[in-house]
DNA sequence: AAGACGGGGCC
DNA sequence: GGCCCAGTCTT
């Protein structure tokens, strides 16, 4: 027997309204705010990203405020986050906001979505969350408990399945509160139907779940299995001289916008090309790193170059604090220049 | 439809 | 060590 929607909305809401956790974005009615709570949670849990969402504000109060700073001031305030092209994306959706819709987030679907970084995701949580748009809001969370509740068992990263769990999330939000309802959902997922244990005893629509029904929570939803993290040989030197310290700002890619040491055939040649000539390479610590998709195996490199940088990459040692670099790197430079 | 893109929490 | 997370963009 299906699940009634009316006896989820009823008990979901009320579970969300007595017991929602306290916090930031949700005591803002500022779109701006809750936009950066959007970008800063993508793929990210509410525990890991808070901090982030109260530098970032602290740092760009406001649309304009984030439009008028450099790449580079934003990318450092983000630093140690990941994806880093959510903070360059949001930054290009603070100009475009400024530009095209003067200075105000735009509040329909189709005018979100149409900027940087907002996917059918962000686009409905801005919109029912900070303008009340009935619209759905189809994060991890709500994947999780729809396919739960409605016990879809295919992948649900493909197919009928994945058209299923968004058909049935957006014709769930009710027309009343849907901002509410979207982060009630969440919620849910976030602190009771969690992936590996879900707490149903805790549960205020345990009662309608398909999947507790017949005891196979545990296992939905149903994903593929990914392929296995690839090894990346890699040497990473810090160039001394008189106190610079040789660093690549990355283009696009792994770390695009941050700067990050270079590996020693380009540290050679980029040195060369800045009329330095490399004296003396050597080996000062293993590199063991590992990633969500990769890992990094090799060498760092100390080295000492000869001659006068005339331009190019060099930042004094006393500057580092000033540039955006990953944890890993900045961890990695303090060792080095101990 | 699949791959790229971080980092941390948790078992 | 593997899985997952308030996803989006590019092939």
């Amino acid at each position: 027997m299906e699940p009634d929607r009316r006896v989820l909305r009823r008990q979901l809401l009320a579970w969300y309204r007595a017991r929602k956790r306290d916090l930031p974005f949700r005591r803002t009615r500022d779109p701006y705010a809750i936009l950066v709570a959007e970008f800063v949670l993508q793929r990210t849990r509410v525990k890991a990203g808070l901090p982030y969402y109260e530098r970032f504000l602290a740092s760009f109060p406001t649309v304009r405020n984030l439009a008028a700073a450099s790449e580079m001031e934003v990318l450092r305030v983000w630093e140690g986050l990941g994806f880093y092209n959510r903070a360059r994306n949001l930054h290009r959706a603070s100009k475009a906001i400024v530009d095209r819709h003067d200075g105000e987030v735009p509040s329909d679907l189709a005018a979100l979505k149409a900027l940087p970084g907002i996917g059918d995701y962000t686009a409905g949580a801005v919109g029912s969350i900070a303008f009340g748009l009935r619209a759905p809001a189809v994060d991890g969370n709500v994947i999780r408990v729809v396919a739960r509740v409605f016990r879809i068992a295919d992948y649900v990263t493909r197919g009928p399945a994945k058209e299923r769990v968004k058909e049935v999330a957006a014709e769930l939000v009710p027309d009343e509160a849907p901002g509410e309802w979207n982060q009630a959902v969440m919620e849910l997922g976030a602190i009771v139907c969690v992936p590996r244990v879900p707490k149903c005893p805790d549960c205020p629509i345990s009662s309608e779940c398909l999947a507790f029904a017949s005891g196979v929570q545990a296992s939905l939803p149903v994903r593929p299995t990914k392929p296995r993290v690839p090894v990346v040989r890699v040497a990473f030197v810090v160039a001394e001289d008189e106190g610079h310290v040789f660093l690549v700002r990355k283009g696009e890619g792994l770390h695009a916008g941050m700067y990050r040491e270079s590996g020693e055939d380009a540290v050679r040649r980029h040195l060369r090309a800045l009329g330095l000539r490399p004296v003396r390479v050597e080996r000062f610590a293993p590199v063991s790193h590992r990633f969500s998709h990769l890992r990094w195996e090799g060498w760092a490199y100390r080295c000492r170059a000869a001659g006068e940088a005339r331009a190019g990459e060099w930042i004094a040692l006393d500057r580092l604090s000033h540039v955006p670099l990953i944890p890993f790197h900045r961890r990695l430079l303090a060792s080095a220049v101990r």
